[in-house]
RNA sequence: GCCGGGGUGGCGGAAUGGUAGACGCGCACGACUCAAAAUCGUGUAAGGUUACACUUGUGGAGGUUCAAGUCCUCUCCUCGGCACCA
């Protein structure tokens, strides 16, 4: 008989969909919950590529193994709907971005359910929905009534083709992370988070989470939390976590932008020249710029560990925004001073010993090499104080003592800008009124900006609809397309009944997505579009037991989500700070050796392979490409070698009546309480690639024994072999369980196999002998002989072929290993 | 430059300090067939041999150990994150 996959796939997911195995009735009446959350994808007008189909059978796999193990487990799907990389795409083709939709989400799940996930399908939730943005705007407010939302001018980036500002976290290498511009640097007022008042906790709670240490890395590398001292040249501070390289500033250097704002018009003219003119360059353009530019001021400040008079300089490689904008120049001990230096021809004075016990002699005699500079010649050359920790402590004790310096802790996270200038997101529910602005009158009084005349949207009055408009395209002016609808943004004042205007910026798509997780559980709940989410039944499924996505998003979503679950838990909204205490950050598939990304046209369709192959053999096809955690490449002849294995699977299991012989039993038995331990052991730490390989091993095993009495036996192993492939091929083991085995209920909750610690060792063991560690021979001994040492080595030792290696040798030492390995010294 | 992963057959990849290359792909040969496909069987690190024996072998150089892909020191290469971060 042969496994038609089209129609047993078919008819189990349509099965599956009636009996409601995946999704329970009652979320606030069960027991043992696991939340088992996969990654939402944005629902791009391709559909899903294989590179989906990786990850989410890896999240699948682990939420199957969950429930065999008595867990309720919620598995939900839903729609990164709303951002630029759909309205991008709905632009590109001449619809709007609501028409996209219907068609997007609803081939994505077909694409889901043909895959065979274990998804509860009647609690999903789209973040364009306005159930939804509702709660998103909401959350805004909370954050504004916090304190935590605030406008400003900045110098903020800006991507010319998209046509609206970014987040910090959004620009990779100076270009925009949705289409590779390059980002400009734009003057605009725009609305932030407080993330950085967060950065501490951030920062501290990474220890209390199980996170793979490279998201953890790189969390922390963003987040950049720097102990340094704020040391005053004369009026000008300096930050530096270098110290002790002090009494080698021979120069200062400032940012052109503190340069123009605090320091001119006391400056030459050259320089005030050179800093309008560096202002101009794009912040890649001086990014990129290594060449060390730069203009005398004229001025001259106080270095005050060394009492030396030393000249000002400005230049671009100073960032502003970078500790205070000014760096002090310590030439001898830091390569791009270094450059500096020798191009304006300044003293390179090295900074030579702080040995402890001379410290504060070598201080006071304010130590100098004679050395000529010339000896620092490559960049490599600058180290050797930086590891003399006692004397960086002695120096750091020195300034503060002696009032020449303050500790201060800089970070190089940035406050989140959220602001887009697009139409594709959830306007920001905030309202602006003239009247009360002149007055003084705001919402809330904060010292560190201005919230004259700004007001939330009540709760009652939320959502703030995202009209339907059909001039949606960005126009690059520095606002959003709502800024044209007068529809839209004119309104009254809550507070005095005067005209007033709604903000008619949109949000970040990632405040979207950072609290989609806290929104599942509630969908379709009575009280569903009264709350965010409900407090009983977040109670009982937060937090997220199993995170499982990409590690491409460590410095985004994940630090977003973080924070903002942070926010609610100190508005009293969660009881828990860490939305995702356990996280598995999968790798990512290539093709060919690349990327798979549209332009190299190298995408793989997951359907074609599910049509001509099944789910099933997909499933195991990729999942067996190598471990999770790798980046896999999809090659197209490896899948027909796995549509062997699955054809052997089921003509196996289909052999319900045979029976093994009973000189394969003790094989069997051992084999399979291997296998049970390996596969589960491997399934818990995502190794599925190795654990498809165990099940092959107890495929092979069974295929090879021989046929006999023992029809329990070969019963039982087909029965074990049917629950342990249940996570990997779902479809092929439920017919197998329900139509073959008949067995009662579905396979996906039956109780996942037990294997016994003493029947893993077979009756033969086959022990290897080592002569000086040198493999010279094999011998095979009974599992009692295995615990008598002397025995084993006595019989290793009469071995053929070790006999004459032990021939005129004495035998030294004896090492034996149980069931393992004996070896001679000799 | 700093911080993290990795270097193992033709390929993807396995190996709690204990028989390196599991499992699979590919390839070769054989069986079945008029033939092919499919399927099944055998072999497959390199050198060596009719076959065994044996020798070498996990990027490179040292070291620890009865025993090292695995631990230590140095070094080369590579992938990812951050970066004129002071």
């Amino acid at each position: 008989m042969k496994y038609e996959h089209q129609l047993i796939e078919k008819k189990w997911q349509m099965k599956w969909d009636t009996e409601s195995l995946y999704s329970a009735a009652d979320m606030k009446d069960i027991e043992n919950p696991f939340y088992n959350l996969f990654m939402f994808p944005y629902p791009s007008a391709e559909g899903l590529h294989a590179g989906h189909a990786f990850s989410s059978t890896g999240s699948d796999i682990y939420g199957r193994f969950m429930r065999m193990h008595g867990k309720t487990v919620f598995q939900p799907m839903g729609y990164d709907s709303f951002g630029i990389h759909s309205e991008n795409y709905a632009i590109k083709v001449g619809q709007t971005p609501q028409f996209m939709l219907s068609r997007t989400t609803k081939h994505f799940e077909e694409q889901l359910r043909s895959l065979g996930h274990g998804y509860d399908w009647k609690r999903t939730v789209t973040t364009s929905d306005p159930d939804y943005y509702k709660w998103t705007q909401w959350l805004f407010t909370l954050c504004f009534k916090a304190g935590l939302a605030y406008r400003k001018e900045a110098k903020v980036n800006w991507c010319p083709s998209c046509k609206t500002v970014l987040s910090d976290e959004q620009v990779i290498d100076g270009k925009c992370e949705r289409c590779g511009t390059v980002v400009e640097r734009k003057d605009l007022t725009q609305w932030f988070l407080s993330i950085t008042k967060y950065a501490d906790r951030l920062l501290n709670n990474l220890e209390n989470i199980e996170w793979p240490s490279k998201i953890k890395q790189a969390q922390k590398q963003w987040i950049g939390k720097g102990e340094g001292l704020e040391i005053k040249f004369s009026n000008i501070a300096v930050w530096t976590t270098y110290w002790e390289t002090i009494f080698g500033a021979t120069f200062l250097v400032v940012s052109p932008e503190y340069l123009l704002s605090k320091l001119a018009p006391d400056v030459s003219v050259e320089s005030i020249r050179y800093a309008e003119h560096a202002l101009e360059k794009s912040a890649d353009e001086r990014r990129t710029n290594r060449k060390k530019t730069g203009e005398n001021t004229g001025l001259t400040v106080l270095n005050p560990a060394t009492k030396d008079q030393i000249p000002v300089y400005v230049a671009d490689y100073v960032i502003e925004g970078v500790g205070t904008g000014a760096v002090m120049g310590v030439p001898a001990h830091d390569s791009r001073d270094f450059e500096f230096a020798k191009k304006f021809n300044l003293p390179i004075v090295p900074v030579v010993s702080y040995a402890n016990s001379e410290i504060n002699q070598s201080i006071k005699k304010n130590e100098r090499s004679s050395e000529e500079p010339g000896a620092l010649t490559n960049s490599g050359d600058f180290n050797g104080l930086s590891s003399n920790g006692e004397g960086k402590d002695a120096v750091r004790k020195w300034l503060v003592e002696q009032r020449l310096a303050e500790p201060q802790t800089n970070y190089h996270l940035r406050d989140w800008l959220i602001s887009r200038q697009r139409y594709w997101g959830a306007p920001i529910p905030m309202v602006f009124c003239e009247t009360c602005a002149q007055k003084g009158d705001g919402e809330v009084k904060s010292g560190t900006w201005n919230a004259a005349g700004w007001y939330t949207v009540s709760e009652e009055n939320l959502p703030v609809l995202l009209p339907e408009i059909t001039d949606y395209k960005p126009k690059g002016e520095g606002k959003g397309p709502l800024a044209n609808h007068k529809e839209f943004y004119e309104t009254v004042c809550p507070k005095c009944g005067e005209k007033a205007e709604r903000e008619t910026d949109v949000m970040d798509t990632f405040v979207d997505s950072s609290w989609y997780y806290l929104r599942y559980p509630t969908v379709g709940l009575s009280n569903s579009s009264e709350v965010p989410f409900d407090l009983e039944v977040t109670k009982k499924w937060l937090p997220v037991d199993l995170y499982f996505g990409g590690a491409e998003h460590s410095v985004l979503h994940l630090l977003y989500a973080r924070f903002m679950n942070q926010v609610l838990f100190d508005q009293k909204k969660v009881s828990f700070e860490e939305p995702f205490p356990h996280l598995y950050a999968h790798g990512l598939m290539i093709k060919d050796g690349a990327k798979m990304s549209k332009s190299k046209g190298n995408v793989v369709n997951p359907d074609e392979y599910i049509t001509k192959f099944g789910a099933d053999t997909l499933r195991l096809y990729i999942m067996f490409l190598g471990p999770m955690d790798g980046s896999p490449d999809f090659r197209d002849t490896g899948i027909e070698g796995m549509q062997r294995f699955t054809n052997r699977v089921w003509d196996l299991l289909n052999d319900v009546n045979r029976g093994v012989s009973k000189k394969d039993v003790s094989a069997i038995v051992s084999k399979m309480h291997q296998t049970v331990k390996k596969v589960t052991d491997d399934i818990n730490v995502f190794h599925y690639n190795t654990a498809i390989s165990g099940l092959m091993e107890f495929v092979n095993e069974l295929k090879d024994s021989e046929i006999g009495d023992d029809k329990e036996t070969w019963k039982e192993a087909l029965k074990t072999l049917t629950t342990l492939l249940a996570p990997f091929t779902p479809h092929l083991t439920e017919e197998v369980w329900r139509e073959v085995l008949n067995e009662s209920g579905s396979v996906h909750t039956a109780p996942w196999p037990m294997h016994d610690e003493s029947k893993i060792i077979p009756d033969q063991i086959v022990v290897a002998v080592q002569i000086n560690g040198k493999l010279r021979g094999q011998i095979e001994i009974s599992k009692e002989e295995s615990e008598n040492e002397e025995k084993v080595t006595l019989k290793a030792k009469v071995d053929e072929q070790v006999a004459k290696w032990l021939e005129d040798k004495s035998i030294r030492k004896t090492i034996y290993v149980k069931g393992k390995i004996v070896n001679f010294v000799v």
